[in-house]
DNA sequence: GGTTTTTATTTCAGTATATAAAATTAACTA
DNA sequence: TAGTTAATTTTATATACTGAAATAAAAACC
């Protein structure tokens, strides 16, 4: 048990503020805190034995002492991340402060839960290999789908074709935490911590690939709603008795927007007879190569990203009318065709939102987007809830 | 400034207990925050002591030592809130349980905010006429329109027609703390404290009336968004290249549903001789007339929140599956409508909202709704900022 | 009816965290 | 070299929180 609540706290509010807007130096922290220096001191202190953070020399050179800057320590913990989805699974290491120390990738066409857990733990092993087993603070897993994240269950994936999957037994091998998150939210508290979202509080992340669903971060935390289903951008209706969407209703912008109604659209145009250079040729790569023939100019392509890209900015105006973001961030496959859809995307927003216009980007961390913020669910969590258990000893 | 930072957020803590589960006694109050009960007797001592909270003799025979229960006391300390709206001022006098101990309201024609202020500081006056001034903590407004709360300027009202009138100037001559926000918020902080949302930590409380935004709480508490620009539901697009709006745009939800458009509806009808036994009376209350005629099962009037019912359903569906709320509340004008819109409403979410569905009910608090959660804004700023002054001596 | 059990609350001594104020360190400057 | 400025640390102090024991107040038991 916490012995004492205020310590936690406080130790917990200074390391936020050295992850947040860190390197940045004691008296900066105290006036960041409102706790006094000499309280600051004490901290750092405890939290550099115990090395979760370090001092860097100050080149800078005003009048006065100079002050040592403090940084989160990528020496001493480290932190796995897994995504898994259903064409590969990707692996990193990355240290408090976010840096990829190691990263990993393996194709996999198998898709029960046996055998892509099989080979997650087969990347885990290779991953940590040589590495020391106490520096190893945990393992995040992004799964894509509805995820039971405290009871480390998937409820239902569509994308891998999974209903009621408990992970825990899988990794009972792995003598470490296990965290497991749906690779939307992974997505977006990797880029909050880490990525594009870096010293943002109020943000989305919209993870668009098959699906599309948005990682709502609200005053610095991610979002997830009482029954962790909040986020389900897909199935909002953006054309009432529109178009017939998967889940069975009219006119979800899931409907318009997602990989496959692209690759779906654009094949349809090639049987068609279109105008267009676009030949598929590798069945696994589709929407890459469409992306490819559009970025090279194809008025075929280009037409079908513009419309989507109307749909989009639909939905994003909507979210911006709710959500008033500082900041919104395009990821997940969708993300690759960068201003192919964030043009027309960018053009409707300011057709449809109220402002302020937030800036809209995609995704920093890129296709190490999820690992990174999977490893990142097990670094939050030994920040804010395992900090005693290190400072005790 | 705060002396001792962790005392006041464990007396918050205390005090948040009570006002959401009370009345609750000590050794609940110290399970639930996790203190000591050593601590929650020191607390409650001083709070019982400056007359925030009060013990009530509890009845229930089980074994052991009765436990005392504590609940917000009405008797000390007393908050106003003022409701300013294009047809009348409504005035409050809430405790800090949020008892209603007084209440008035003046039918207004003039609109510029030097007369409508001159009218509320009347109403002011009034309401506390007779009252020991030392009791009052404060004295919130709710405005419709965008409020710039933190500088006390009412930025846009379309409902009063003001542009950058700035509040506090008009106030000088009241000498107690003033609050304002936007009404939709207020209301929302009302139902979420003392109405239908007690208890609750995530809902939606929608706002429906010639405009309509949605107030939308995050874990407890009020979410306005980094420039308070949140909650514009009105202007979520719900049918692409739809109806056009006033906004300029098309398709927004604001444009099918209001008491605006529904108004328009009917009197439309009633041009070309629709089959219907409403015929408008008083200019000022149509739309209450509408409800009375559409009450009595007319047809034509039912058909039309049918279809309005159907539009603000699909708005709410796009809201569950973003927010995924425990609750929704249907508060403001278009409430009173009650099962006439609630039922084709609900009718549409089962269609297009993934579930879990919330509750969703209508406003508990009426018409006063908006002047008690102004009331609120006092209250909250006294518990959460202001409480040291009142420990302190 | 008195004792025991149960539960709620309070007392009290001890611990540890935060603070203010003063001291120290470490730079530059005149 | 002394003076100025700014960052950090030291020190003594105050106090919030806790655990454990004590007390209070009820019902249950014999």
């Amino acid at each position: 048990m916490i012995k004492n609540l205020n310590r936690e706290t406080s130790i917990t509010l200074v390391l936020d503020i050295i992850r947040k807007y860190g390197p940045i130096n004691r008296c900066k922290i105290a006036k960041r805190t409102s706790l006094s220096p000499a309280t600051v001191t004490n901290i750092t202190d405890k939290l550099i034995k115990t090395g979760f953070i370090c001092e860097i020399p100050t080149t800078i050179s005003k009048r006065g002492r100079r002050p040592i800057n403090l940084v989160l320590s990528n020496k001493n913990h480290l932190s796995i991340g897994i995504e898994i989805d259903s064409r590969r699974i990707t692996g990193v290491i990355i240290g408090l402060s976010g840096d990829i120390v190691r990263k990993e990738r393996v194709d996999i066409n198998r898709s029960t839960p046996k055998d892509i857990f099989k080979r997650s733990i087969e990347l885990y092993n290779s991953l940590i290999r040589n590495l020391d087993k106490k520096s190893i603070i945990g393992l995040g897993i992004g799964i894509p789908g509805l995820i039971d994240s405290k009871n480390k269950k998937v409820l239902f994936s569509a994308v891998l074709g999974w209903k009621d999957v408990s992970v825990e037994e899988f990794f009972e091998a792995i003598d470490t935490p296990i965290f497991i998150e749906d690779n939307v939210r992974a997505i977006t508290l990797g880029e909050l911590w880490y990525g594009a979202g870096i010293g943002r509080d109020n943000l989305l992340c919209i993870g668009a690939g098959r699906g599309i669903s948005v990682g709502i971060v609200i005053d610095g935390s991610i979002y997830s709603g009482p029954n962790d289903r909040a986020g389900e951008f897909g199935h909002i209706v953006v054309e009432k008795d529109g178009k017939r969407c998967k889940c069975g209703n009219y006119g979800c912008l899931e409907a318009y927007v997602s990989t496959e109604a692209i690759i779906e659209k654009v094949l349809d145009g090639v049987k068609n007879n279109a105008y267009t250079g676009f030949s598929p040729k590798n069945e696994n790569e589709l929407f890459e190569e469409i992306i490819y023939t559009g970025k090279k100019g194809d008025k075929f392509i280009l037409n079908i990203f513009e419309e989507v890209g109307e749909y989009l900015g639909i939905g994003l105006a909507n979210l911006i009318n709710l959500f008033n973001p500082e900041l919104i961030i395009l990821a997940d496959e969708l993300a690759k065709a960068g201003d192919l859809i964030l043009e027309p995307v960018k053009r409707t927003i300011r057709l449809h939102a109220l402002p302020p216009i937030p800036e809209i980007v995609t995704s920093k961390l890129g296709t190490l987007a999820c690992a990174v913020g999977s490893a990142t669910l097990a670094i939050k969590e030994l920040l804010y809830s395992r900090l005693d258990r290190y400072l005790g000893g």
